[in-house]
DNA sequence: GGCACAATGTACGCTAGCGTACCGACTACG
DNA sequence: CGTAGTCGGTACGCTAGCGTACATTGTGCC
């Protein structure tokens, strides 16, 4: 969990404060514009950022799991995104009253540079989806996706249909279908009815562009004490 | 000028430290990973901000004009960042020394809040530009990348190749010559050579995607004393 | 067990955009 | 004033991904 890279003084502060919580599939923690009266830190559970058209149609802009929170326009200062936030894994996860982290975020020290940190390593993830949506093919990106789920999972294996991956990823079902068909058929995932199962994982990263490790570099050097925990 | 939305009394701390630099089109003012010595606010000058890859292709991040400053990986914590930043229309800006605007920075305060919620409104670029390079057009993108760039130059006249723009939208100088020939057919726009004006910006912003407007929607509310000077 | 529904597989025509190639026109500079 | 080089226009075949439609196969529930 995020906080628990901060020094013990500063985490023993807020830790009261958090409450824990579960997570159900598909439920939406934020919508668009929408009032956040709290902010999550998920613990196994995977939340997904996407923006919404107004036709409809989505695609996923950052994913957040054990690493990170969600709710970062709270201490960023403009209290509310243009996106919303699906959970993508259930799970479990902290929540923390606004306030709360408010007041923390204002002291500066620790919790402010941890949380920003946290915010500059989500902007290195948001821009390499743009260039990943621009440059390259389904299959590339649903290896990506892959990768950057399982970093957020400690198991191998996600639980998720190909029509809520297509959401996420903004391209066809079938699309995913026909990716997902190839990249079995190559021995690297096993999957049926709502999981994915990740087999040979060193060769799906043989296969994923670059996106994926400019990411997670970016993860790794901002937030070296939570990637040591994940 | 970002830091002129200050306090008088914030602003008058920095003024003086303020440099004023020419800035030549193409040069580029970071590189990938590279030591930022300076912090930029452009003035009448804009910055793309845009990831290169390993084969060489490069996508637009994001844009950033007289409303804004390039460098908040200073103040993120993360000191650098795995994109460029390039000249994207000559001009001048000010520059501010890094280890100045981070002690500001520190210090909380109005300087902080409004660094921070500048860097909010540039996630919800840069998210933007994600869902834009997803879902629409060469055509639509071009007309947003007119738009954005057209808000941070007081003229409706932008000087650049249709190839550089390729570059910047990551597709190729072709796609931008079609678009851009459609464009002039419907009498949205004239160019020649190294030079676009925009002469029918109200019938543009009706034909851009709703990517525009939500980035602008957001500029708007979160920086509304900026956008107001602009 | 069987029914209904959800998840996945497959097929087909269509279009946007790519890669490539080449041409024409403008411009700057000798 | 001519020439080299840059910039823009056009064309052509190719492919990925889209929209659509429908078939199949699990899965949970009565």
């Amino acid at each position: 969990m995020l906080l628990a890279a901060l020094p013990a003084a500063d985490y023993e502060r807020v830790r009261p404060q958090l409450e824990p919580v579960a997570l159900d599939l598909g439920r939406a923690i934020y919508e668009s514009g929408g009032q956040q009266v709290y902010v999550y830190f998920p613990i196994t559970s995977i939340i997904s950022l996407l923006y919404v058209m107004l036709d409809g149609s989505s695609a996923e802009i950052a994913v957040v799991g054990n690493e990170g929170l969600v709710g970062i326009s709270l201490f960023m200062g403009g209290e509310t995104t243009p996106s919303r936030a699906v959970v993508q894994s259930a799970g479990n996860c902290y929540r923390l009253r606004s306030s709360v982290l408010k007041a923390e975020f204002v002291k500066g020290g620790e919790m402010q540079h941890l949380l920003l940190r946290y915010t500059q390593a989500l902007i290195t993830q948001i821009a390499q989806t743009a260039v990943c949506n621009r440059h390259h093919s389904v299959e590339q990106q649903l290896c990506r996706w892959l990768l950057l789920s399982l970093d957020r999972l400690s198991s191998n294996k996600i639980s998720m249909t190909q029509e809520l991956i297509a959401n996420m990823l903004g391209v066809r079902r079938e699309g995913v279908t026909e990716a997902a068909g190839r990249l079995h058929a190559a021995g690297l995932i096993e999957y049926s009815r709502g999981t994915i199962t990740v087999t040979d994982r060193p060769r799906l990263e043989a296969k994923v562009c670059e996106c994926y490790a400019v990411v997670k570099r970016e993860y790794d050097r901002l937030l070296p004490s939570v990637a040591a925990t994940a």
